[in-house]
DNA sequence: TCCATGTTTCTATTATTGTTGAATCATGGA
DNA sequence: TCCATGATTCAACAATAATAGAAACATGGA
């Protein structure tokens, strides 16, 4: 991932309706939600959400697949892994130790062990 | 980390700019640098970068301290890890295999073993 | 105190982004 | 084919963000 790639997810994920969207869509797994679901779940007007879905897709956030009359969405979790990648590049010149401590620490929260899903 | 904090962190990175500078600060270690050094070499009008820096402030991803005349900022890994944490919550519901590997993935640049940093 | 240097604030201008009603497109059932 | 439903596009407006010249502020040395 480059610079300019980094900015465009960064921006996607940078509103408050569309993050909430995608943390929606990283929440509901593989399956997705259809826009309809999400749209009543988060209370935004059709238009507005097919815009933001819109630029989550151009920013490779989310991806879609049509179902019958309904069109699922779903987190793209390697783009979310890709960004996370870009930021953290080269952080430990100075500082190896403190580093590893802190990613540590940003992962604590995630994929626990297998008991531990609230 | 809640919702508004995080769309003000991310708004703040979602800028070529600020995320130019929150790079070489990452990358700067926990010395940081200087308002002057980072102009100079980012190629920035001084008040532009002073708006930037300010933003990236705000959100609390770089902190300054001040030295003689110079002001050195710093980033702040914290609260990078803070964001990647929130982005990341919840995140194993459907998938915990696959949330693990990419994971992996997104830490492997990060934080390699301390012969491979290029 | 006065000056030089580093940084920030002010102000104005330009560009970009978010929102939504109405219209359009797409799918599947009667 | 016609209709109902789900989703997107269009158009227009309102709000926010980016840029930089000029002025102001802060620090340290002469």
């Amino acid at each position: 991932m480059e610079t300019k790639e980094a900015v465009t997810a960064l921006a996607a994920l940078a509103q408050e309706t569309r993050l909430s969207v995608f943390r929606l869509l990283v929440q509901a797994g593989p399956e997705g939600m259809s826009v309809g679901s999400i749209g009543e779940k988060l209370g935004v007007a059709p238009a507005t959400l097919s815009f933001h879905l819109k630029e989550l897709s151009h920013a490779g956030l989310v991806t879609s697949r049509q179902e019958s009359r309904f069109i699922y969405y779903m987190a793209d979790f390697a783009q979310m892994a890709a960004l996370m990648t870009f930021l953290t590049r080269n952080c430990c010149k100075g500082m190896p130790q403190e580093c590893l401590a802190v990613m540590e620490t940003a992962l604590a929260g995630c994929c626990a062990p297998t008991s531990s899903q609230t």
